[in-house]
DNA sequence: CGATTAAGCTGAGGCTGCCTCGACAAATCT
DNA sequence: AGATTTGTCGAGGCAGCCTCAGCTTAATCG
């Protein structure tokens, strides 16, 4: 049997250091910032920070991990409670999560049917939320009925793609027309 | 008075062969194609490229001014019939023509307030006709209240944006859903 | 048809960033 | 301590951006 060895404590430091310094560089340039100056910074060596991370989306995937998690329990605790704007809460903070780092939208959606990397495991995990919302709602009859799961990752990922492009605020017009579109064809007494 | 020479007929043909070699690639890897590539397709030294085109907007821009001036013309045309589905003829009509290059919708939003550039100015105009469309919608009893041209402009930014990451389709669904929010709040006879 | 001259072309070179890999260092284990 | 494995280092190859000093060559003039 193989009784591995204990990791080095050098490898762990390192491998901490390089995740504060890559989300730094993150939220101030987006997920394209230079990795090398991520590891300069981090005070290692370009080969070091390869090491750790084989390519740019393990990096991201590892600074996503916890922030997802808290993502779905949000998710799970919407999906419990029923309360009648639970859609729009959960788009709006799902929208405000892909906003963290510039460009993270674009990334995810372009790398979707990749490898199976932990950052393809939660979007569906994602999609599969908001699939559960869109039904409650259905039922409750706050929705149209051809709404689908699919409308709410569709307007996340374009809600998230205009907040680094445009403004906040815009993001959050187009959720808020967006769902009213989704709402019942011939009114009900929703809010707004 | 400075009588200026007649323009060097190889800087034309250049001019037009780095246009042509520009617009194939654009299509094909986006609006960040290799420039290198293009001169060296365009059977060109890159130095004569920067020549004619200083920076890759310029490039992009001197590509998009035809195309930009048939946009316009529909978007006179549609003004001017007061056709009931004229906005969201002109949104689809927006959201296709951004889609002709990946890349092009984040790098119009991206340096919307850059240099006086023809791009600049030709968004302004879009959404100028944008505004107008909305106008008259509204005057019509067909748009909520609270609509504006910007609405029009973040949508039709969504779903280029949309077009490009995941499906047509994806960007189509959206922007119907999102116009049908932007109907008025106590239903009326809105198609579909 | 030269000669002149300005417009335009060239491509090496400096810079940044990605990523690999063989040589090296050091932490763990015995 | 010595052996062993794990991790680190950083030069180097590649590609792309952009500039600029020197060179061509097309247009013009006599």
């Amino acid at each position: 049997m193989t009784t591995s060895r204990r990791p080095r404590a050098d490898a762990r430091r390192n491998y901490e250091r390089l995740l504060a310094e890559a989300d730094a560089a993150f939220r101030g340039g987006g997920v394209t910032a230079s990795l090398e100056g991520i590891a300069r910074r981090a005070g290692v060596a370009i080969g070091t920070l390869y090491g750790h991370f084989p390519n740019r989306r393990t990096l991201v995937g590892a600074l996503l991990r916890d922030r997802n998690e808290q993502l779905f329990q949000l998710g799970d605790r919407l999906i419990a409670q029923q309360s009648p704007d639970a859609l729009d809460t959960w788009v709006r903070a799902v929208t405000e999560h892909a906003a963290t780092y510039g460009g993270l939208a674009v990334m995810l959606a372009d790398g979707l049917d990749d490898e199976a990397s932990e950052l393809h495991a939660s979007c569906l995990r994602m999609a599969d939320v908001g699939e559960q919302l869109v039904a409650h709602a259905r039922k409750a009859g706050a929705l149209r009925l051809d709404a689908t799961g699919a409308d709410v990752t569709t307007l996340t990922t374009a809600a998230a793609s205009l907040h680094e492009h445009l403004s906040p605020d815009a993001a959050d017009r187009l959720i808020t027309l967006t769902l009213a579109g989704l709402a019942p064809r011939h009114s009900s007494e929703r809010h707004m």
